[in-house]
DNA sequence: TGTTTAGTTAACGTAAACGTAAATTTTTCA
DNA sequence: TGAAAAATTTACGTTTACGTTAACTAAACA
């Protein structure tokens, strides 16, 4: 009782637009543990909400091997804080690249909305609401 | 004259903190242009920046052949500028992406913080600065 | 009860982004 | 000018993050 849904490995990958290889993928590296009903693998929320960590991760541009770095001090329990300060220091180095990150987007954002200003200067939109009027 | 000192690829490779390998394998895919004396690759200061936008694409996890499109269309001259919209659509997805980047940092941040201070209440810090006094 | 329909493991393949080694100029400088 | 240092091309190697069969098993359904 009380396990709220187990999904299968093509739920999962459907709802998260990944796919089942990714998922078995992650599984190799130690990112996920589903469990099991026979061979057949079942993913609670809480793998859920690793997965969206993980995607997260990867969209910020960090490997799998941080990601699961991330996700190991994450979960870690109290007992199992081995070298407290290497992982403050990867901590901070993870925030560091964040915050660099950061401000490279504020600087490309930027940048685009001159290129697309440009763009706007050398070839400018047609008028697509425009298309039923005049001219008839 | 008015050239501005030319680089040559460790100059460039030592001051960007990449390798005279990666510099050459950036012109293979387009990326860089350099200007050669002989066989002899000579960067200027138009190459600077190129690579500078290049390397920061680069932290903000697109690839070489993404960044080499948002530099063509930088650069690209007036009479150059093929099919606007679908630039104006690619800039759109690159801008998506960004915003998206920046909302995950803001997230990740947060997480690190919250991260960190678990860590320090699991594994408090020491107290580096009183080594020289007391228990003496 | 046969046959689609998921799911599984195992293994090889691949694209991106360089690393590395070899063989060959080119440049520099004592 | 001649040897060491730096640059070049060519080409194969490597790591990451999966893709893609292949061969098999379990489940569901007409």
């Amino acid at each position: 009782m009380a396990d709220g849904a187990p999904y299968t490995i093509s739920d999962l990958a459907e709802s998260f637009d990944v796919t089942a290889r990714t998922l078995r993928f992650y599984e190799d590296c130690g990112l996920l543990a589903p469990e099991r009903h026979g061979r057949t693998r079942l993913y609670s929320e809480r793998d859920r909400k690793r997965l969206r960590l993980v995607l997260r991760g990867r969209r910020l541009g960090f490997s799998l091997e941080e990601i699961k770095e991330m996700l190991d001090i994450h979960y870690a329990r109290p007992g199992e804080v081995s070298s407290p300060d290497v992982m403050r220091a990867r901590i901070a180095a993870h925030r560091a690249r964040l915050v660099q990150g950061r401000e490279d987007a504020v600087i490309a954002l930027d940048w685009l909305d001159a290129l697309e200003g440009r763009l706007d200067r050398l070839a400018p939109r047609e008028a697509r609401r425009a298309v039923a009027g005049r001219m008839g």
